[in-house]
DNA sequence: CTGAAAGCGCTTACAG
DNA sequence: CTGAAAGCGCTTACAG
């Protein structure tokens, strides 16, 4: 079959020990016999077996991706391939593969999750989302296995790595700045209860409604769950109350433009009637109509930290637990007009 | 550390190879043994470790999914995710795992694709994309790895597995339907010339034009790199033209609404001016105005066959190639009109 | 129906 | 500076 390890031996006469060791660049081979092994390596076209190599050290150099179930619109979300490309950035730099959980239900990926820490095909596992009650965190957990999350875990969160923007405070400021311009009915489409994303954009919501006594009216408020898209009776639900809201804080530039597509067809216009504000900053907010205002929250740089923070966790267990906090900024753009 | 075999055995007082065949199910086992070793794998927490076993079968279970270059645009595109939720599900039915390529450009990926197929990292490749004179591929095909191509591939075509759309076929019937509704002047703007399928569409271009004696003009062609994003020169020189089109073909959802947010600039209409249609069939594009006309190419199907593709060849080597066309189909919005 | 033994392709103390 | 040997955690002929 493939050439080994003894093939190479065999050939520069020398032991295969000496051929490990060359591999490793072991100082104490000689680089006469370093030369004359590696040679023989290329010649022969070796190429060290990885699995024979990762029994014996007990690592697999390879970070498992957890994402949350992929029967997901979040899977049509730019989210994930821009997260994934940061978190690859950081493991190539380190060597580190990545192992991809395929499972479509939650209970599916609960099972590779298991199957693929105790079966020791990675050495780390980046959760790629914090939702409340999550059995697979509580199961990293307590397991002790090197992990870190993108979004701030709802428990044990003193103990845990991850990066998350300032959810709260983004919320805030966005929010504080719709008022600003003089918006008093500001509703709020947010992703599922189930994410702590989502309920810490709320708080932030609350705080600053607050802050300006305005009343918080939960009538205002959407929930629309991540998985399905945005519903056009929740749209229609909102604007047809007693006092619509004059400007609407959403989570996600995609959902965003469905909504306004809801709203046009309703004669109500962005910005003249309905202020639109939103997060993630897709590419494309700045070409279409009216171009979003949007929070970018520096997608690529929430998967860099996330690979790190495993990997500092995977070199050494006892690594200080660590809470990245990437910025964010609002780009303002047409969709939001002042009173 | 963990529970390995040994413990099991120890623990059932039944030998290692039999609480081997226990996990395999083997039928030579009574099910009394098999009863008692299960119950004390349960007991004991044991999870069968990957790398040991592989090492012995000579198999890892999992396919390696080769992307271009991460840090194009490509990666902004849903298409990307879509495939991967194909892969996904038919890589999950068979227990296979999904281990990424990290490379950011040609040369690392290259060095990637060697180091995951002669480490054993993976059974079988699945190529994101069809590129002429790829070296991945060649090499791929040279060592006789189990792989297949979303894509057409240029070169020994007859002698592997792919998965791809009629893009001749498509593109054709897109133009011809244009000319059905009147355009003359017919602009192509496609992905680089460096991919099959964007020579393919425009083979369709040319043979849908040609037959109705229309002139084939390379002014109306633009071939943008996928890695960049569209130029608003290149949309300024097409529209420009003493000759300008009235209608444009795009390969891309994300691209076309990019190119009419040019053309809105511009003061040129969509559709009233220019007519625009596009491949892809983003989510977002029947909400957007004006919603648009697109190609729907089965993205997630694409995915789906690839894998069941390199899975075939994985089971036996000597499986016959195999060549899958995955249906398209226009979908009619309201980017098009007739003249 | 079950076990002892060899082996998958590496690495790494230990010895020299 | 280098080698022989043991071992990582499994599987699988071979034997009984």
């Amino acid at each position: 079959m493939a050439v080994t390890i003894k093939d190479v031996a065999k050939a520069a006469a020398v032991s295969p020990a000496t051929v490990s060791r060359v591999i490793a660049d072991n100082p104490r081979i000689s680089e006469d016999t370093k030369r004359k092994v590696r040679e023989t390596m290329k010649h022969l076209g070796y190429y060290p077996n990885f699995q024979a190599r990762n029994l014996v050290i007990q690592k697999t150099q390879t970070i498992g991706i957890i994402m949350a179930d992929s029967a997901t619109l979040a899977f049509q979300n730019p989210f994930f391939p821009e997260v994934l490309r940061g978190i690859s950035s950081r493991a190539h730099e380190s060597q580190y593969g990545l192992y991809l959980s395929t499972g479509a239900t939650t209970e599916e990926i609960y099972e590779e999750v298991i199957s693929m820490t105790q079966g020791k095909r990675v050495d780390g596992i980046i959760l790629l989302y914090s939702r409340i009650g999550d059995k697979i965190m509580e199961y990293l957990y307590n397991s002790n296995i090197p992990f870190s999350v993108v979004g701030r875990p709802d428990v044990h969160t003193e103990s845990i790595s991850y990066v998350d923007n300032d959810n709260v405070g983004n919320s805030y400021e966005v929010v504080n700045y719709l008022i600003g311009l003089g918006h008093q009915r500001i509703a709020y489409v947010g992703g599922g209860l189930e994410y702590v994303v989502s309920l810490d954009r709320l708080k932030g919501y609350r705080k600053a409604i607050e802050k300006e006594a305005i009343s918080y009216d939960p009538e205002l408020i959407v929930n629309q769950s991540i998985s399905t898209g945005l519903e056009e009776q929740s749209v229609r639900r909102l604007m047809q109350l007693d006092q619509p809201p004059t400007a609407i804080v959403t989570h996600d530039d995609l959902i965003a433009y469905e909504l306004i597509s809801y709203l046009q067809d309703m004669k109500i216009d962005v910005p003249g009637d309905v202020s639109v504000l939103s997060f993630n900053n897709h590419s494309l907010s700045e070409h279409l109509k009216p171009p979003l205002s949007t929070v970018d929250i520096s997608i690529y740089e929430l998967g860099l930290h996330a690979a790190e923070l495993v990997l500092e966790k995977i070199k050494d267990r006892e690594a200080p637990v660590r809470e990245v906090t990437v910025p964010s900024r609002l780009i303002e753009r047409g969709s939001c007009r002042s009173l």
